[in-house]
RNA sequence: GUCCCGUUCGUCUAGUGGCCUAGGACAUCGGCCUUUCACGCCGGUAACACGGGUUCGAUUCCCGUACGGGACGCCA
């Protein structure tokens, strides 16, 4: 689980030279769309200033962080494309770095420690909630340390960080605009944990820091650790990142996206069968645009994404508009690129040993007849299966056992005497024995198809005729002509 | 509750004081094309949260209200 990479050099200092940005997940679950959305963001943004994309792994909590959820998260970018340009990095191998900070901190008198016990700290709350204030520690401890008061032996301490209690904290947000808090709104944060570990802002500051991060995209969430952040980065006498926070991605019902609303590993959209192209596509939609284009390339994202043209309100996941716009990129994407994925579709459906070649063959047909890859498998089914008995039974009562048995039977004659099995001879077959009936291309078409599919719903007839081959045209065909007579006996009696 | 952020058609968005009787897209409804289904094409319904300002003029600027979201951990 060890990132092999050592760190880069210290950031030298000039926060525009070079952009680089940082996705940062906590290993605590798989990928979801809302992460993949942020991952998306910063990729994108370094992709267009040439800048370089940067993946840490924040597993500070060493309860929650497992390694299931690292490779799920790294699976995940990988299949959307966004692998990155250094890491991944482990903040558990840094630990000696965040350590090293607290010290200098408590060191320089910026930091103190803290005896206060958890249920003192349980009931300081419960108190200021009751009074209807924010809740956040009151700096009793501070007061003591100022005081010279000695610390007392053997009892478990965490460190705190000295936050200035007056003033305002306002940074430039490259998405929200300016923010400000004053600084009497934050508390003193806990650096190091009771049990020696380090806590996520103190990691996240030195990290950020020795990563030499410019720019610094992440979920709106994160607003109120920013000035905190931006506190130490101070005190450290670091140069503070620029900051860009990502308006969130609400379910249906308008709140924070949860499993409930369908947020589930992104890779659970590969297994449903859309493209990645389409699902980063739509994501950057959400929140983004670049004048009423919908439709983007993979590299058009890249080269036009502006995270500072990223609107500041929250969107709903729409999965009708993911869905539409998985479509277009079906229609747009060469066959031979979608064939590996329908072929593991198909495997799905147990149809394991196909004719790879077939089934190239008839992907343009299904391409504008599916939005998904999962969709395009269903509906080509039939092509492979060795006989689609019973057929549909709305499609069989509407359009099979209604249908005009000579003319049927014709067709059948006619297309088995083909010298040669192509589109041309077949449509011509088909169309003389429709003219030779007087009826219309659609009476014979129908129950032909359902013969041929077992359902009323399928590509142009004469290419199912052609794609399906002789042999399994025909055999089906008979089939079909069996069951005609039959139904045409019963009806005499 | 406190602090922070947001608010244009059902949804995603365009719009930065007059070009807006608010544009596009998805969805939806109707039609065309047609051998079915899609695709495609044409058309319809549908929005500036509310109230005050500022201004000759506000969707655009300011204030307030309402509503929504986020944060308030020895989680990240």
């Amino acid at each position: 689980m060890r990132g092999t990479q050592g760190l880069p050099e210290p950031f030298a200092g000039d926060l525009d030279m070079t952009v680089r940005t940082r996705f940062a997940p906590s290993p605590t679950g798989f990928l979801h769309i809302g992460g993949a959305r942020t991952a998306l963001f910063c990729y994108l943004h370094t992709r267009r200033v040439g800048g370089t994309f940067i993946l840490r792994v924040e597993d500070t909590d060493r309860e929650r962080s497992t390694q299931e959820a690292v490779d799920a998260i790294l699976e995940g970018l990988h299949w959307l494309g966004l692998d990155p340009d250094e890491g991944p990095y482990f903040q558990s191998d840094n630990t000696a770095h965040y350590l090293e900070a607290a010290r200098r901190l408590l060191e320089e008198g910026k930091a103190y420690r803290c005896y206060c016990s958890r249920e003192t700290l349980d009931e300081l709350r419960e108190q200021q909630r009751a009074q209807q204030i924010k809740p956040r520690y009151d700096g009793r401890c501070r007061a003591l340390a100022a005081a010279g008061t000695p610390f007392p032996d053997g009892q478990p301490y965490v460190i705190r960080f000295q936050t200035p209690t007056t003033g305002v904290t306002a940074w430039e947000d490259q998405i929200q605009g300016t923010i400000q808090f004053p600084n009497e709104e934050l508390d003193d944060l806990v650096l190091v944990r009771s049990d020696g570990a380090p806590t996520y802002n103190l990691a996240v500051v030195v990290d950020d820091h020795n990563m030499g991060i410019t720019l610094v995209i992440r979920g709106e969430d994160h607003i109120s650790n920013t000035p905190r952040q931006m506190h130490l980065f101070q005190a450290m006498g670091w140069p503070v990142p620029h900051y860009a926070h990502m308006p969130l991605l609400h379910g249906a019902d308008g709140s924070k996206l949860s499993k409930r609303h369908g947020a589930v590993s992104v890779l659970q959209y590969r297994q449903e069968g859309f493209l990645p192209t389409a699902v980063n596509n739509y994501l950057v939609r959400l929140g983004w645009s670049h004048g009423e284009q919908e439709i983007f390339t993979q590299s058009e994202m890249e080269q036009w994404f502006d995270v500072r043209e990223v609107g500041r309100s929250a969107a709903i996941f729409d999965l009708a508009k993911l869905m539409w716009i998985n479509g277009h990129h079906m229609r747009a994407a060469h066959p031979d690129q979608l064939l590996p994925d329908l072929l593991f579709h198909l495997a799905q459906r147990g149809i394991t040993d196909p004719d790879p070649q077939q089934v190239r063959a008839i992907i343009p047909e299904f391409q504008p007849r599916a939005k998904t890859l999962v969709e395009m498998a269903e509906k080509c089914h039939f092509f492979f299966v060795d006989s689609v008995l019973p057929y549909e039974e709305k499609a069989a009562q509407k359009h099979f056992l209604t249908a005009p048995v000579a003319p049927y039977r014709a067709l059948l004659e006619s297309l088995t005497a083909l010298p040669e099995w192509e589109m041309a001879a077949i449509t011509q077959a088909f169309q003389q024995t429709v003219a030779a009936h007087g009826l219309t291309v659609g009476q014979l078409a129908q129950p032909v198809r359902v013969a041929l599919t077992g359902t009323s719903v399928s590509p142009g007839i004469y290419e199912v005729l052609y794609l399906l081959g002789r042999e399994k045209s025909l055999s089906r065909l008979q089939e079909g002509a069996r069951l005609l007579g039959n139904a045409q006996e019963e009806n005499a009696r």
